[in-house]
DNA sequence: ACCGCTGTTCTCCG
DNA sequence: TCGGAGAACAGCGG
C-alpha cells in the first residue's frame, strides 16, 4: 500500500474517524513483531484525544493528549479500518478503541510494519525520523533542494530517488512515475542531468505526488475498494509490454537495486538528445 | 506450484 | 566506506 500519497491519506483518515474522540483503550496486538524492539505496553499507554498527527516520510507521527504517541510505518501491507467494537479484523496488529464505540485497527498481514510507541515530547527526535531525508511537502522540493538532496549519489538516479535518507516517500511505483512525467531514464547516474532536467525532475516529482494523493482521497470518499481486474491507475508501472501511454511505444522493464522498473525507452532515453 | 510484490534491514562481497 | 546482489520477513493473487 504506502509510499507518501497512501501515507498522507492515513493519516488525513485517522483525523477524520478520530475528530471530537477520545481513545478510551489502546491494545497492542500479542506475540508479533509489529513492536520490534520497542515495548508493546508502551503503546497500550496511549489514551486521549489525537492532538497531532503529522507525517514525515511514510512515517506518520501521532500524538494524544494523554502524553503518549507512536511512530508508525506501515510496511508494504499496512493499513488503518475502522469496525464495530467486537467486530474482529483479521491480521489486526493493534487496535485503538474510541470512545463512540468504534475501534481502529491497524491491519498488517505481512508484519512489514512498525509500531514504536513514544511520549510525544520525543517523538520527532526519534533515531527513524532524524536520519530520514527531506520531505517534499513539509521541506519543499525546489530544483535546487533536488540537486542537494541527490545530486551527490553515484547509485542509478531511480535508487538514489529511493534512498529515504535523501528525499522521504518516494518507492518503486512514484519514482519511475515521476522519472516518466519527467522524460528521464532510470538508469542515468545523477551527475549527468542537465539543469532543466533537474527542473523538469523536481516538477514531475510533485506532480506525480499531488495526483496520487488527490486520487486517492476521492476512491477514499467513494469508499472505493480495489476490484480485482480494476485498471492499473498508473502511467507507467506495472505497464511492461503494452503501449506508453504517451508515444505508444512498448512498454520495457528491468531490475534496479532488487525492484523492477518500468519505463518507456523512446520517452526516457538513456542517452537524451539535446 | 511457482513467481512477484507500493518496504526496510541485514549480510556478503568487491 | 561505498555500492551491488541477495536474502529475510509473510501472505496473497495471478
Amino acid at each position: 500500500m504506502p509510499e507518501l500519497p497512501e501515507v498522507e491519506i492515513a493519516r488525513r483518515q485517522l483525523l477524520r474517524w478520530m475528530n471530537g474522540r477520545r481513545v478510551v483503550k489502546a491494545e497492542p496486538a500479542r506475540g508479533v513483531r509489529t513492536f520490534r524492539g520497542a515495548d508493546p505496553s508502551a503503546f497500550a499507554r496511549i489514551s486521549g484525544r489525537l492532538a497531532e498527527a503529522h507525517r514525515r516520510g511514510k512515517y506518520l507521527l501521532l500524538g494524544f493528549d494523554g502524553g503518549m504517541g507512536a511512530l508508525m510505518h506501515l510496511g508494504m501491507t499496512g493499513k488503518f479500518v475502522i469496525r464495530p467494537e467486537g467486530v474482529d479484523e483479521p491480521y489486526s496488529r493493534a487496535r485503538l478503541h474510541l470512545d463512540d464505540g468504534r475501534v481502529i485497527h491497524f491491519r498488517d498481514p505481512r508484519l512489514f510494519g512498525r509500531i514504536e510507541p513514544a511520549p510525544v515530547a520525543q517523538l520527532h527526535a526519534l533515531g527513524t525520523i532524524a536520519a530520514l531525508g527531506i520531505d517534499p511537502y513539509a521541506d519543499g522540493l525546489s530544483p535546487g533542494q533536488l540537486v542537494a538532496a541527490v545530486g551527490d549519489s553515484k547509485q542509478d538516479l531511480k535508487v538514489a530517488l529511493m534512498d529515504q535518507s535523501r528525499i522521504a516517500g518516494l518507492g518503486n511505483i512514484h519514482a519511475a512515475e515521476a522519472l516518466f512525467r519527467a522524460r528521464i531514464h532510470p538508469a542515468r547516474k545523477p551527475a549527468s542531468l542537465r539543469a532543466d532536467e533537474w527542473r523538469r525532475l523536481a516538477r514531475a516529482i510533485r506532480a506525480t505526488l499531488d495526483y496520487g494523493i488527490r486520487t486517492q482521497e476521492h476512491e477514499d470518499e467513494m469508499q472505493y475498494v480495489e476490484e480485482p481486474g480494476s485498471p492499473n491507475p498508473f502511467l507507467i508501472y506495472g505497464r511492461a509490454g503494452t503501449p506508453c501511454p504517451r508515444c505508444g511505444t512498448r512498454v520495457r522493464s528491468f531490475t534496479q537495486g532488487g525492484r523492477t522498473t518500468h519505463y518507456c525507452p523512446r520517452c526516457q532515453p538513456k542517452r537524451p538528445r539535446r
